[in-house]
Order: C-alpha cells, then structure tokens, then sequence
DNA sequence: CATAGTGATATGTATTGTCAAGCATTTGGG
DNA sequence: CCCAAATGCTTGACAATACATATCACTATG
C-alpha cells in the first residue's frame, strides 16, 4: 500500500469533453438513422419507424425520447385518439445535418461496396 | 409473371445504401472514439485503450479488427516478444476526420452543459 | 362489419458489451 | 536476484441492451 503521490496517475482530463459527450450520444445504435431521416421532414411514429428500416417500437421509443430530452427532435401530439403524433428537429437537430452530410461524403468515396457479402 | 418465390417480401429497397452502412460502422460503441484517439498519432493497444477511456480489452479488440477489415486502421507488429504494435489510421481513416470535425463543432454550437450529473 | 392503420408498451429471447483474470516476456527498482 | 509493472491481447462468466412479437384502444376505409 503505497501512500506515494502516485505522479504517474492518468489523471485522464475529466473536465467535460463536449465532442466526447456527442460521441456517446450519436454512437448509440438507430440514433443517427433517426436524424436521418427526420432530415427530410417530419414523421408519426411508425412512418418513421418505416424510414429508419429495422428498429423496433421498444428501441425507436427510447432512443427519440432521449433524443427529445437533448432538445434534437420535438414531439407533438396533434390527438391522442386516434393516436397522432409528429417528430420533428429541432435547430440543434437540423444542425446535425453537416454531421450526415460528411459521413455521406465519406461513405461515398471510401466505404467499398459490400461485394458478394 | 410472379415467379412464386416469396412475393409477399417487402423489397425495401435492397439496392446498397453507402450512408446507411457507414452509419452502421460508425455508431457501433467506441468505434469513432477510437478514431477520434488515433488522429492524434499511431498508438499501442493499451496506449489506444487509455486514450479512448473506459474501453476493456475484448471490445477494443473487435472493434479494431474489423476497423482493419474495411481499410481504415492498419494495424503492424513490430515485436510479438515483448509484444509491440502500433494502429495507425489509413487515408479512408484519415478523412473520416471531417466527420469528426462535424460533430465537434455541432457539440461546441448545441450540446448543452451536463449540468448536475 | 371486418381489416388495416395509428402510437405506443409488455413479454421473453438473442445479441452485444463488460469485468476480471491470465499468458509469455522484457524492463526497472530495491 | 527477484518482485512488480508493463506489453498485446484472449478467455469465460456475467450484465446490459436490442430484438421479435403480441397487444392495447380506437378510427377510418372498404
């Protein structure tokens, strides 16, 4: 048990790191589908759902209430019987675009074609 | 002409999206994490684990081996006794920078103060 | 009046990521 | 000399996450 000043401690920079946190937030999984295809208009539940291809209701559910939470994506409930609801972005959300946009660039010019699986 | 081999299949659109699979690379956990560290410079597997903070072993493993796979990490030994290697970005690598670009000034411009926790 | 569609939520299961320990060896300190 | 630390990973047991599917109350359409 050594009481040394331990110098070499990591000490790994814990002052917030806002790339570190937007990283966390877009890595999770449907989430950066979701922007995507809110990109080109708002959408009801299970037209988004359709647009992101895969996602099911538990995750999608999830995933855009955190989303909302973070101010990207606005819900309004226009009725709630019959269920009626849009998602939408918001500037911040919108904003997300550039991020899209550069992936979009990049898959086009490196990301090889799948092949034969 | 049905050619009766499963027609009630949704056809969605199979024709290979780039941007979808791109997102599908990148939003697996750590992935832009660990590209996000390797900009910085080639690193060493446990110099890597350290940058990209909070990582274990085993994903990390993963997550690099398939990184080599589609061509945007390389990875060279230089030593197996005492083991020594160093991961390097590649050019499709390199350029995926300006994604990262993208979200830093995203997160700079919306992502809000943590706040309390 | 049956069917399909709306926005969800509840099950149980499958996939995914995590933790802790360990391997063979060199290096550094005591 | 010998113990501890560091290197690049792998393994196996476990937990967290996402999945498929069924279901709800209700309306609009055919």
């Amino acid at each position: 048990m050594v009481r040394s000043i331990a110098p070499e401690t990591p000490e790994v920079d814990h002052s917030f790191c806002p790339v570190y946190e937007a990283i966390n937030v877009l890595q999770e999984k449907w989430t950066l589908h979701i922007i995507r295809s809110l990109l080109d208009g708002p959408k009801g539940f299970n037209e988004l759902s359709r647009a992101v291809g895969g996602c099911n209701p538990a995750t999608l559910a999830q995933r855009v209430e955190k989303l909302e939470h973070l101010g990207i994506v606005s819900k309004t409930i226009h009725s709630t019987m019959p269920p009626r609801t849009s998602y939408a972005l918001t500037e911040a959300g919108q904003a997300l675009q550039a991020v899209i946009e550069a992936i979009d660039r990049w898959s086009r010019q490196y990301l090889p074609a799948p092949s034969t699986k």
